[in-house]
DNA sequence: CCTCCACAGGAAGCGCAGGAGT
DNA sequence: ACTCCTGCGCTTCCTGTGGAGG
């Protein structure tokens, strides 16, 4: 058994780890100082006490979005001037609601609670922006996560016109380029009061970016240059994603520590591949609800036992593609429920499961076509099944135990 | 052709938790 | 302490939709 001293003391080939996790934001952006200089001149008005533009920003994954908005905000705040910003993520902050409570409480220590109407907290922002006469900017990040964001706009819009002092100026990000199709016509011309979009990063500036963590992240000459050009070159191929590009080296950096190497080369990054993209797969498995683990583990089940349309597809299949319908999975996830002690839902939430699961990638769904009855949609899982079905029956054996209890003493209760 | 099947997804509404107003 | 009120997750009911089968 090892004591403490000796793992910390043991050699790493890192130097500073830090730099390579994707919350870390590097003083310079490579490739992105025309966006940077473009975003700081549309918000700069505010700091001649004059109303930002609402900006929207938008760009696939690991697109540097995220970081440049960041990055201003960060030199913007040094600024000391009646103007402030709140960045949020909507995928925590999902609706009007989370929105304008996320901000009364960066802001009013004393709202800091739960349990406010709306309108009672819009009063509270309004008259916390017009007493400082302030001028504030939202960001909000991944924007299309928000359920009502109609509403959401319409009331941060509205809120200039009430306005007599100060301003309220959003930043919307999102990386759905056909995001604000969907949009209401007034809250897309709101919003979309100025574009700007950000380009998947080239491999050749995925290079240079990876060149450049890399020096600072590992000691000189510890990664191989066809390794880096290797990740550069695995991650444009998917969409360009520096994110990801980064997760692989730091992925390859922790594979070469535990074979003790000082030193990455195309092999580790090889294998950090299949490493990250199980990861990725597991870590949103993990976070999931209970109910939608359920539904995409009866998926993985059910593709793992076949299909009884198996024949069906067999004639029209392209390649290993195996499609399950809706039905069945719906009578799979019954199944699971009764195996797992949870209330089952009804089959019409069951499909908003499914969208959501969709939406995350961890299924994929087809319209079904002639050779099926009416109007189905064919589902796919995403990963392994295997892999998925152990991870699940992990996640439910593992700490959940209590939940099911509960359920069932609801259970019996119902029964009374 | 029509009818039925097996779903998709919108609309309404219900029960609950937790805070506001009194 | 009590009645509202609000948001949320969910169920129930309903109206499409497009191919299969007669």
């Amino acid at each position: 058994m090892p004591t403490f001293s000796q793992i910390l003391s043991k050699p790493s080939i890192f130097k500073d780890r830090n730099v390579l996790s994707p919350h870390y934001v590097p003083d310079i952006l490579p490739f992105r100082e025309e966006q940077i200089e473009k975003i700081m001149n549309w918000v700069a008005p505010a700091l001649k006490n004059e109303r930002a533009r609402n900006i929207f920003v938008y760009g696939k994954t690991g697109t540097g979005k995220t970081a440049s908005v960041r990055h201003v905000m960060k030199k913007f705040e040094e600024e000391k001037q009646p103007a402030c910003t709140c960045y949020m993520n909507c995928r925590i902050y999902n609706s009007r609601y989370r929105v304008l409570q996320k901000i009364t409480k960066d802001f009013i220590p004393e709202m800091d609670k739960a349990g406010f109407g709306v309108a009672t907290l819009y009063e509270k922002i309004l008259a916390w922006i017009s007493g400082g006469s302030r001028r504030l900017i939202i960001v909000l990040d991944e924007v299309d996560m928000v359920g009502d964001l109609d509403e959401l706009m319409y009331t941060l819009t509205r809120a200039n016109d009430d306005l007599k002092h100060g301003s309220l100026s959003i930043i919307g990000i999102s990386n759905k380029l056909d995001f604000k199709n969907v949009l209401d016509p007034r809250s897309r011309s709101s919003l979309c009061e100025t574009e700007m979009v950000f380009a998947p990063y080239t491999p050749s500036q995925l290079q240079a970016i990876l060149l450049q963590r890399s020096q600072m992240g590992f000691g000189q000459d510890a990664v191989d240059e066809s390794a880096i050009n290797l990740a550069a070159a695995i991650a444009a191929q998917e969409t360009g994603d520096a994110r990801y590009a980064l997760r692989l080296l730091l992925k390859a950096g922790e594979i070469a520590d535990e074979h003790s190497l000082m030193h990455i080369s195309d092999k580790e990054v090889e294998d950090a591949r299949k490493n990250v993209d199980s990861d990725i797969a597991a870590e949103i498995i993990a976070t999931l609800p209970d109910q939608q683990q359920l539904v995409l583990y009866a998926a993985s089940a059910l593709s793992l036992s076949g299909s009884k349309y198996a024949k069906l597809f067999a004639a029209s299949d392209d390649e290993d593609g195996r499609f399950l319908a809706s039905g069945e999975v719906y009578e799979e996830y019954t199944r699971a429920c009764k195996a797992f002690k949870r209330k089952k839902r009804s089959s019409r939430w069951y499909r908003e499961y499914l969208n959501d699961l969709e939406m995350l990638g961890l299924i994929t769904m087809v319209e079904s076509g002639p050779g099926m009855r009416g109007h189905t949609r064919l589902i796919k899982v995403g990963y392994p099944p295997l892999q998925i079905k152990a991870l699940i029956e992990k996640n439910f054996v593992h700490g959940k135990v209590m939940a099911a209890e509960d359920e069932d003493a609801g259970g019996t209760q119902e029964k009374l």
